[in-house]
RNA sequence: UGGGCCGUGGUGCAAUGGUAGCACAGCGGACUUUGGAUCCGUAGAUCCUGGUUCGAGUCCAGGCGGCCCAGCCA
């Protein structure tokens, strides 16, 4: 017999990429390009963390080496010391790591070629095609013109190699300030592309560096060192993102004006989310503005932040196979990432009671010092996780939502004169309810159950409408429980300025609540776990504040809630 | 008349000159001891104008629209 297609099903990250990128390195295979050879790299600037972003390029990167069992190397482009450090390095290191990839012995960095591509400066002065220029930076920029005006030739630009290779000497010895001097390659202040007006190669930075200290005080410019170390290194598919384009021309140039081997550039397009936030910049903003605790923070897109947050590396993997590559700029909805993240959840998390808002309520005709243990699915979507006992008791809490004195029509919860059953105990009937005298407040409800129903069915086979969670109050555990949404209001928020990003800020996009009441099967939770709490939706134990004297608990992502949505439609229809 | 790149349902990705398809979101229904999950159904797209072709989303031309480039950032 066939078996049933279950479309929840993830498919284990294998599968060959479809993408025009891949489409492009399957053609070169194919052509005897590189020998056939595929290398390729991800090649992150260690001055911030990783975000969701990073891991499209990521899966992209390894999951086209290993498509044409190739290498996929793992290289930090660090050529500015001034902006970089070892703290990041580490960080990412850890990432890609949890992302769940491995770069084997391929770990590089741009410093570790400091001295080759010095000596590929040296070449191009000695060839005519690179000079010291001792404009300043504003000179520079003056002389550069504009998008419609060609550039003007510096003044410097005529220097012998001999002066040349004298002053870059002694750039790197450490004889000149700051800014005085540059090296440019000569290429051509007319250029329509701005990237060929006689860009520059080096700079002078007296700043110590995370790996070679003090060994240098000039620094390769990007433009310099990417395409390089990809040739030192053997790339051959150098995969980046599109606003890299009008640098390919410079980097062909460079390689050329080299004599070395250059590999095949593809540009695609960097992912974009909806009320989500990517660049480096803004990010950093939220955090120094204290609108989040910090790169880790849970409502962060950042790949640290996720897993805080409780996302799996596989619904990322996923994620990222199924928003494809291409190179038109586009805008994923979020609603995709939580489908696919639910969709792992769903299948692999086990289920646990808690409540989050508690009411007390107290079965008036149970006995007063009976405790039952009563037998739970851990998952319904896999039977071999097993069942576990849930202790039930006389005096229970269930959600405050799931009652209400007057309910609106298709409110199929606790009210008056409604049956509805307690997951996996006894249906019950509201009888009455108790109300703080002063407040008016509801603090408690008297109901009855009936022993017939034990396990949740009725023997004469009526049914109820409504399943209620419920935890047991004198085995309860207690905990905080920390309420999650997106972190911005507006569908685009990297449209608005980044000093306004606080007036878009989601209000609620963090509701921490305490004493929340957890069944006792939850009090020894470890660090980072994950599951269901059944009815609210998926978190994690939260891997920063969370112990066993004080249980912390981070909603990844709500279960889909269709009565959310028919609250939602009466109220948009009154 | 700077240059480069890109335009397919609401969103993302396919269709590689030959029936415009998949997923998410939406809507409707079935089922249900999670208002979860699952299942079934449904609506909705080739930027415009010409051209080539038996046949164009795909090739060509011209428009229109969007993104990127004037860091001693990457």
């Amino acid at each position: 017999m066939e078996p049933k297609t279950n479309s929840s099903v993830i498919k284990p990250y294998k599968e060959s990429q479809n993408n025009f990128v891949s489409l492009i390195v399957s053609k070169d295979v194919k052509d005897g390009k590189f020998n056939g050879r595929v290398q390729t790299r991800f090649p992150p600037e260690p001055n911030g963390h990783l975000h969701i972003g990073h891991a499209k390029s990521i899966c992209l990167n390894f999951g086209i080496a290993a498509d044409y069992e190739g290498v996929c190397s793992l290289r930090l482009d660090d050529t500015n010391p001034a902006k970089e450090g070892s703290e990041f390095a580490q960080a990412i290191i850890e990432d890609v790591n949890w992302l769940g990839f491995d770069w084997g012995n391929n770990f590089h960095c741009a410093s570790d070629y400091f001295s080759e591509l010095y000596q590929f400066a040296i070449q191009l002065i000695h060839s005519g095609k690179a000079y010291v220029d001792s404009l300043s930076a504003e000179d520079i920029r003056a002389y550069r013109g504009t998008l419609k005006e060609p550039g003007r030739d510096s003044p410097y630009r005529d220097r012998s190699i001999e002066e040349n290779i004298d002053l870059f000497e002694r750039m790197r010895n450490k004889e000149f300030k700051e800014g005085s001097h540059v090296l440019r390659a000569k290429i051509d202040m007319s250029s329509s592309n701005m990237n060929l007006r006689d860009p520059v190669m080096y700079r002078i930075l007296h700043v110590s560096h995370h790996r070679t200290g003090n060994e240098w005080c000039i620094y390769p410019m990007y433009d310099f060192a990417h395409g390089q170390c990809d040739s030192i290194e053997g790339v051959t598919h150098s995969i980046c993102t599109l606003e890299f384009e009008n640098n390919r021309p410079l980097y062909d140039w460079f390689l050329d004006a080299l004599g070395v081997d250059h590999p095949r550039q593809i540009e695609f397009a960097r992912l974009n989310l909806n009320y989500t936030v990517l660049s480096k910049r803004r990010l950093a903003a939220l955090i120094d503005c204290g609108h989040v605790s910090g790169w880790d923070d849970p409502r962060m897109p950042t790949i640290s932040g996720m897993r805080r947050r409780g996302y799996t590396p596989e619904a990322l993997r996923e994620f990222c196979d199924r928003i494809g590559v291409a190179k038109r700029n586009t805008t994923v909805d979020l609603a995709l990432l939580e489908h696919i993240l639910r969709q792992h959840l769903n299948r692999t998390v086990q289920r646990a009671m808690g409540v989050l808002r508690p009411i007390r309520v107290v079965i008036v005709n149970y006995p007063e010092d009976q405790v039952e243990q009563i037998n739970a699915i851990n998952n319904p979507e896999d039977a071999a996780m097993g069942t576990r006992k849930v202790p039930f008791s006389r005096v229970l809490y269930i959600e405050r939502d799931d009652f209400l004195e007057n309910p609106p029509k298709k409110f199929y919860r606790l009210a008056p004169g409604q049956e509805v059953r307690l997951r996996y105990a006894y249906f019950i009937r509201y009888e009455s309810v108790i109300r703080n005298p002063e407040t008016g407040e509801v603090e408690e409800l008297r109901c009855t159950y009936d022993p017939d129903t034990r396990g949740g069915f009725a023997s004469d086979g009526r049914k109820v409408k409504a399943t209620l969670h419920w935890v047991s109050a004198a085995h309860s555990v207690d905990a905080e429980v920390r309420l999650y949404d997106r972190l911005f209001a507006i569908n685009d928020p990297a449209s608005v300025p980044v000093e306004d990003l606080d007036s878009i800020l989601n209000p609620a996009s963090i509701e921490i609540i305490h004493g929340c009441k957890l069944e006792p099967s939850l009090a020894d939770v470890t660090s980072g776990s994950r599951l269901q709490l059944e009815r609210q939706g998926y978190f994690c134990v939260d891997s920063v504040d969370s112990s066993v004297e004080h249980l912390v608990f981070n909603r990844t992502v709500t279960l889909r809630d269709t009565w959310a949505r028919i609250q939602k439609a009466n109220n948009n229809k009154s």
